[in-house]
DNA sequence: ATTTCTGCAAAGGATTTGCAAATTC
DNA sequence: GAATTTGCAAATCCTTTGCAGAAAT
């Protein structure tokens, strides 16, 4: 990581931990939550710790390199910033994630904000739903109680 | 609570303390979380337990009575099915939740749906900014380390 | 009488924190 | 050398769960 990524603020330093987990952030394909991430660390740099991760995640946030997400009630997922604003399908049968844009979005912060008096920041749009594969399952009843555990137990 | 409320699944029981949570979410104006339900809920019926807000709250939304939200990391929040849809604006400086409806979101619904192959089920729109009140507090400079606090700590 | 619910206490899982040692600037 | 960061372990917070007794059908 280029040192001046860490040094937006003044005193942040870059270490090696930061390093490799912002790198790995970036390289992921999906959304990490923290413990993927801290298991991908762990192989290079088996002795970095989760607290370490848990932190620097809370600084790459705050200094606005990734974002955090809430898609389901237990964990939160990361992404580094993307370059284009998308939002997020998640599959209630196999937890797949997909990504979408959605350009009205920009003109109904600005309705909202205007019509609410807020000086709206952000908008989200998230949807869930069953992807191809989970349809064509409960089509085929293999999605019985049995079929679906396998499935949500794979998440 | 009417007795068939809860028994749209055969075998669910019409107990005091069901009516009683159900009761206050009903009445409630705002959005409450478990804890806050259950401090409600302890005036009326003091012996009642956190864990059978919880057990509660799972069957009502089982049910579809209430629906779930996340507004932040932390805890979930819960209100009684809205008659018409809407979606959430949170305050980060004050945590206020306003309401807004969004009609095309249904009409996203449907082309997201169509172009990723999902059978879209649930469609939110999440907004964060500051409210009226937190605008004008940072405008006039008292929204620093210490101000800011005090009210996210009124949360 | 049988099945479902409750309260209690304990367990769980994700995230945070205090502190001394290690590292960066 | 001073300030920041790390690893470890313990602590927190929200939520779930096992179980025996209580309540509903």
């Amino acid at each position: 990581m280029a040192k001046d990524t860490l040094s937006i603020q003044s005193s942040k330093r870059d270490t090696a931990q930061r390093q490799l987990l912002l790198g790995l952030l970036r390289e992921a394909e999906g959304h990490l939550d923290a413990d993927e991430l801290y298991q991908q660390a762990r192989h290079k740099q088996p002795s970095l710790s989760l607290s370490t991760v848990y932190r620097s995640l809370k600084l790459f946030k705050e200094l606005g390199l990734v974002e955090e997400h809430q898609f389901d009630g237990t964990r939160r997922h990361y992404e580094t910033k993307p370059e284009t604003r998308h939002h997020h399908l998640v599959c209630l049968g196999c937890g797949r994630i997909t990504e979408f844009k959605c350009p009205t979005t920009e003109r109904l912060k600005a309705r909202i904000g205007r019509e609410k008096g807020f000086e709206v920041t952000e908008a989200e749009v998230y949807l869930t739903g069953y992807c191809p594969d989970c349809r064509q399952r409960l089509l085929e009843g293999r999605a019985d109680a049995e079929r679906k555990q396998e499935i949500v137990e794979r998440r």
